[in-house]
DNA sequence: TTGAAAGCGCTACCAC
DNA sequence: GTGGTAGCGCTTTCAA
């Protein structure tokens, strides 16, 4: 095997003596120091873009004790093995790499399997990453808190910070199910279905707020009804089609994320109901896509853009040492054409 | 602002105190290294663990004059600010992190904005990763031609690895695009439009095998037809409305990714025609989405998966000064509903 | 305003 | 087999 032979990239050294300093000299004026003379500082500068040199990271981070870097952290549940299939988390990632890239930092991506409590140490004390992000469906509650006891600067996106004492940035789930729930309601919807899957923490006040949503009608309704499902699309559909095969009445579905939503859709046409005359649909998250279904979803849209500077905003501020504190998001119900308009 | 002040790690002086050796003994234990005998190896290694100590990347890279991470850089043409909106490079991340983990290493996600000479140098010579893979509608042909030339362990995920001197792995999208085309054909289709933005290399090698199968075709069909969009879901949306508005007939259309077939879908629909009766719809990626469409979209596959395996063995390869070559993979036709049947 | 020197935490070369 | 030692390339006192 041939041995790579890039030329050695030049090291501030080289730049020294090219500009005839020392090698504290130019560190001051690759930094912008005011402590060097205005000229000399630019002569270095000058020398140092024309011979592309750019300061080794491994050296200045092992001086500096940190790595202006982000780990981005991804859990993987039921899609281990997957590539991440949810546009939500997908959209996510995309903000928060440009939050963090906009900061000078870097983004490391961190596909993370269960138990996370094997890793969720070891990625912290790799020093890798100045700080943490965890994005997903949060799992690992009790890692979570272990690693956030001595760990400061680790933020989760997450449905209930109340509940937490580590630090969560997230959409108001209950609420927004509420919401979508309660517009089910006034258009007259009186057999809504919860389709989802209560196993992760953001679906579970989902469905809590569904059901609270049910319980605070004035009008007579069925009562609740869960269609569980995993959340991958493939499972979705074939929930749903088992359960409208059941012949179960019902004239909405609450989906718990779009991604959900859209395959009962497809699930719904495909048995020959028609939305929103026969079964109107509510979803959540406002993917890009929803906007784009047949007919449209109406949905509980996710600002996942402020979610994302708010995650990163306080990552660095707990990183400055600041204890900043969790926040919550409010949801915005997206009224489209798949939730029908009032029965009479 | 307090001051952060989570006890200092332990280091591998720390670990060599507690083991009563010394800290190149401890060096030698946590690699494994056969070279300390077998006894006090387990004992270090168990000391290590227990402490929770993890080596410190930094200065273990700085030694060792490598990152051990792996850069993963995303350039936004058109959607500069936006998220990724493309679930085919959604879903090469995830499969490329997923790679990139398993041997060991960090991915590092850049996203980059044109232009490209800027800072593809830039990151080369941070050192900050040890290779460097480029997804995305490959632009910058020029910057990446020039910093090929000095770096090896550059690997592009693109259409035309003939055209190149940098080392590219992609699908074959020119003979794709040609059998979809020549299905289309074959069901009987006479008015085939050519549906996508021809301004990415990708795109141009679609619409060459798109050219390629109608003048071979030899049956009589009327002439190509290009309707160009920038490729998102709302500007191709647009785009197929305004087209149909023109009234130009066409049978089929032939769209240069899933994600623009899906808007014409729509826009196809909401114009009241049928797909496929009317007109027939083929894709290009298989996203998963796809499967997903109603009707169900009939498109070429790209082996996603596949293409980040090679794409990371590649990028390994050359970082260990192999010269590795070029790859093309192919696509494979997957027929679902929205080309229809042979027509009579 | 500048330079010399110490050292961040690790690995690998030597000598034993 | 094991330990001392010399750096990897940078930043930052400290002294001038």
């Amino acid at each position: 095997m041939k041995k790579a032979t890039g030329k050695a990239p030049a090291k501030m050294a080289d730049i020294a003596r090219l500009a005839g300093v020392s090698e504290s000299t130019v560190s001051r004026a690759l930094a912008g120091s005011t402590l060097v003379a205005k000229r000399k500082r630019e002569e270095i500068v000058a020398i140092a873009r024309e011979r592309g040199y750019v300061i080794n990271s491994a050296a200045r981070n092992l001086r500096l004790r940190r790595s202006e870097a982000i780990s981005v952290v991804i859990p993987l549940g039921h899609e281990a093995g997957q590539p991440l299939t949810d546009p939500f988390f997908v959209e996510m990632l995309g903000h928060l790499a440009d939050e963090i890239t906009q900061r000078g930092y870097g983004v490391l991506v961190q596909k993370m399997l269960p138990p996370m409590d094997a890793w969720l140490p070891r990625l912290i004390a790799s020093r890798r990453s100045d700080g943490i992000v965890v994005i997903g469906h949060s799992t690992g509650h009790a890692a979570l808190e272990a690693a956030a006891a001595a760990y400061q600067p680790l933020i989760v996106w997450g449905g209930d910070a109340a509940a937490r004492r580590y630090c969560t940035v997230g959409t108001d789930n209950l609420g927004g199910a509420r919401t979508g729930v309660e517009h089910l309601i006034r258009l007259g919807r009186r057999k809504i279905l919860f389709f989802g899957d209560p196993s992760t923490a953001e679906l579970r006040l989902r469905l809590e707020g569904y059901r609270l949503a049910l319980s605070e009608a004035t009008t007579a309704l069925d009562r609740e009804q869960v269609v569980p499902t995993l959340p991958t699309p493939d499972a979705a559909y074939e929930a749903m089609r088992t359960f409208i095969g059941r012949q179960r009445p019902f004239d909405a579905v609450f989906a718990g994320s779009d991604l959900i939503a859209i395959s009962a859709l497809r699930a719904l046409s495909a048995a020959g109901l028609r939305v929103p005359q026969d079964v109107a649909v509510v979803g959540f998250d406002d993917i890009a896509l929803a906007a784009h279904t047949h007919p449209a979803l109406t949905t509980l849209r996710q600002d996942i853009r402020r979610g994302a500077k708010t995650l990163v905003d306080l990552v660095f501020r707990r990183m400055g040492g600041e204890d900043a504190p969790s926040a919550t998001l409010p949801a915005e119900l997206i009224v489209r054409e798949s939730c029908g308009a009032t029965r009479r």
